[in-house]
DNA sequence: GATGAATGAGGATTCATTCAT
DNA sequence: AATGAATGAATCCTCATTCAT
């Protein structure tokens, strides 16, 4: 569809020049020049400067929401496989979209406490990853004490590698991090605290 | 000394202010009302607004700088033992001042990218945790692969604890996570691969 | 013809959507949207928004001031008449579509002072008023000492009605209306003074 | 006070530019040019356009408000002689102050409906008028039937010689008004009907 | 002729910073 | 040094108008 495009081309260049200077120093204007349309053209898609920034969290955390919820559902794989997966994924999307990584990392101030859709989805993700972690404990096997905690761990550790990947432009950090991330799984099982 | 003084309540004010709003939304007159003082008289102790949040951060970070690498100097303790030590440190000052950690946690997006005092410090503090852990490198017993990983992980991993301890204003969260990040480290050393 | 009708059809959306919201709150995609048409198509028939108006004002008052001109002409009735068959016209109209009266009777500030066609028109009325009370100047029995005052008190007072009828939807306040501006004109004659 | 006496050098340039250009063609800078201040000067005492807009007309329709409530409370003068003073003090500072009373006869449109402060006032004016006409329903020498009418009436040709002496800048009209208004208001009571 | 997405000039408003007191 | 009113550059957003389809 048309319109879908130049919405996406519109998020596209907002991805970009939000990574490149930031959401609050990034000028409508700028994103207007890298999507090669006019400032008001933004604005027959996007109710304003918030909304854009909403959007794109707004779908690559419904992404990563969805996929977790999926995966706390399945039963034919064990937590540690679970959570591995959704890194492989995570990480894959990373690669393929650096400027975006950098987004979902940084912006962590936002206009209006209260609008909350982005403050929303930036507290549902660690709790989603909790979720996960809970409900291995009847599995002996994989049961973490604490997972508040061990959720909270393990998608700091996610966003710091992502930080330093995007960062030092070396991706291939995060093809090793997930193995190390799942260490945080693995030493705080509940049999190693004994 | 008086000026000292009036410098502190002004960076005091700010932490709280800029705590609850972010930087970007954190008006100048807002910083002065909770100082008790008038706007123009914050320009008799800071060059503007940008200047405030570098003081901030510059204190904050090259306390702990230093910390690290008096750590890493010391030869009595164990790679473990210095991060440990350099936990409590971090952990007991978030608890004591949590609209600082607040700040130190949230703010990743700065005025003008090159300027970068600020970016500076946020790239140093990874780095000195990887000097720590490339020191013990010597230590085969505490030796790990990929220090560069690991202190990414390990920083992400404080910045993550932090983030929902001030979130959910459990502060007990960070006693607990100092165990499991030097479970972690453990975890990740060299031998334990094999 | 066919293009008479869209013209007809847009002046009519226009009326409506400009009495309920003032033609400077009145966006052109409005007009389209309630006349069920698209925003490009009001520009083959108006050269803008402004022109909109100007017809809509022109077209009106022109009925108006024909209608007073042509009664000016007449000598088989009394300026009395006169008016009394003016009112009559004029408050059936806007009786029929109080929409246009509530326009008539509140724009009053208009784009690019001199451009003025429409102040024209504003100026005109009260003028053709006072014509009519002027030439019954030779009729001792109507004459009226400074027409020009008189105009403007009899022109104040009929979008004085207007606009209360319009306004409170109680269009029976113009039928008694007539006999009362009359008086205006009777209370006003040279012997009354005397 | 300094701070008044800066609002009042707002308000008298701002009434100065919106009677030349009607307050939706006057830009904030020109008020802001005409006051001799920046403009961001007045924000320090209004909150927006919009709200320079109501103070005026806030305090020009409280004056006469009160003056018309006061009046209607008086017990030793008639109807007739309340109206008088009215109009009496009315044009006077309509003759002293043209600008301001080319806005309370031409400002008729304003921004969102229900704010509603101004279009408040616009209607409280005619209904205070029909109050001391309805008050005087007990004295049978000066009432008036069907006083909502006779109020319209007075009020609409009220705005009409002010609108005509205003542009005409012939402020002579408005003495020779005072005298048909009450006149009119004679011819109008119920047993001139008889 | 009709459409409606694209345009971009224009303007209200904000707020860090200055400076006269 | 302290004050806080004044400043005006900077930017978001609106919406009449255009024009390719």
């Amino acid at each position: 569809m048309m319109v879908e495009d130049k919405k996406e081309a519109i998020l596209k260049a907002a991805i970009e020049v939000i990574a490149e200077s930031g959401y609050y120093n990034t000028k409508m204007s700028w994103i207007a020049d890298r999507a090669g349309i006019a400032v008001g053209t933004i604005y027959n898609y996007f109710s304003g400067k918030e909304e854009v920034l909403e959007v794109i969290f707004a779908r690559e955390f419904k992404k990563r929401l969805d996929l977790l919820s999926e995966l706390e559902e399945r039963d034919d794989i064990s937590t540690r496989e679970k959570l591995e997966l959704f890194l492989q994924v995570h990480f894959a999307e990373i690669k393929q979209n650096p400027a975006l990584g950098k987004i979902l990392v940084r912006e962590k101030e936002f206009p209006k406490k209260e609008t909350g859709s982005i403050n929303n989805y930036l507290n549902k993700l660690p709790e989603s990853i909790q979720d996960i972690l809970a409900t291995a404990s009847g599995d002996s096997s994989t049961a973490v004490d604490n997972p508040p905690l061990i959720a909270a761990l393990i998608f700091g550790a996610i966003q710091g590698v992502v930080e330093r990947a995007v960062k030092s432009e070396d991706y291939s950090l995060l093809d090793e991090a997930s193995t190390k991330i799942l260490l945080f799984l693995e030493c705080s099982r509940e049999d190693k605290e004994l």
